[in-house]
DNA sequence: GTTATTACAGACCGATCGTTCAGTAATTCG
DNA sequence: CGAATTACTGAACGATCGGTCTGTAATAAC
């Protein structure tokens, strides 16, 4: 997974992997049937990763205003936690069956969190200038940014990110008077 | 630069450019230097772009609130009106010299819209509870995120959604009382 | 300590990669 | 119209790709 968003995907030999773990490529067929089950392992960790944080987030709350806001806080939490996971995950292209199949699974999660959003904008949580979709790929599009920057051994608490993820979406970055 | 952003440049042959040409790849190699130098001119419009909205935000404006004010909503606008380039850009992970390079002037970039960010912050504009590269991080990795979802002959209108980018940074999502 | 079983290495496969080159068609120019 | 330039084709290059196969170490089981 390292080397894979290192170079990325398709950038990366099987070779490479092997040679970075010390042994022969053929070693690695003994272990892995293919090169993309290997994408296949870490891209459902991924997708099993989101969908439980957002199951969570439903079940716990009663509201879709409370649901979004635990969800929005847990997903920076998924996101940091499995981050070499998730980052494989929003670079899929659909280059092959593996990558086809995540990305049906990761738009039906997608709808499922747009529906949340436009339910908490009805709730009057949201405001109502911005269009619903336009919001949540607004919201969703800043946390999964994150995976551009974020390292677990850099100077940022991940957290304190999640609070700070929260504060810039809801509440805007600038001060108030 | 549309097949290199559908399947990605490394997934992308030559041959697959050439053949949605209706040419022989060999044809290419008359127009071209190489592989790399169409990526290369792809990665100097996109980061020529954003560096003239830039210089343009901070010439226009006195205070760093202004121009970080100016320079979000420009910067929408540039992403939307070179997205094919500014996505190559994007996903960039430094594989060449062209990709090293194209990745060092970004930095440089990065650095001086940080360097407003944080001028913003001082100036009292933002929340002081958020680190400023933290900030800048989260707003631009909103704005960047466009590349994933916004299409031109999409139903979103591209000055709404500068407009839109603007409110949710500054603002926030969130009804205020 | 013999025997399975697991874990690797190295050579090799056909396919495809980016690139080159010699030659031909199409276009422009005087 | 003929000459010069531009645009393109098709075959071929070495390199590298993902994957297979045979065989040999290392480890575990009894």
């Amino acid at each position: 997974m390292r080397i894979f968003n290192q170079q990325g995907y398709d950038a990366t030999s099987v070779s490479d992997i092997a040679a970075s773990l010390g042994f022969a490529k053929s070693a690695l067929y003994h272990h892995f049937e293919s090169k993309a089950s290997i994408l296949e392992l870490a891209l459902d960790d991924a997708l099993s990763g989101l969908e439980s944080a957002l199951d969570s987030a439903v079940r716990d709350n009663g509201s879709a205003s409370a649901q979004l806001r635990q969800f929005v806080h847990s997903a920076v939490g998924v996101l940091t936690a499995r981050l070499p996971q998730v980052m494989l995950l929003l670079r899929v292209r659909g280059n092959s069956e593996v990558e086809l199949a995540a990305l049906q699974r990761r738009r039906a999660f997608d709808q499922r969190v747009a529906m949340i959003v436009a339910a908490a904008q009805e709730e009057g949580m949201l405001r109502k200038e911005i269009d619903a979709s336009v919001a949540t790929r607004l919201i969703f599009g800043m946390i999964n940014s994150l995976v551009e920057w974020y390292r677990p051994d850099g100077p940022v608490d991940a957290a304190e990110l999640a609070d700070d993820v929260l504060l810039a979406t809801f509440d805007g970055l600038q001060t108030h008077p």
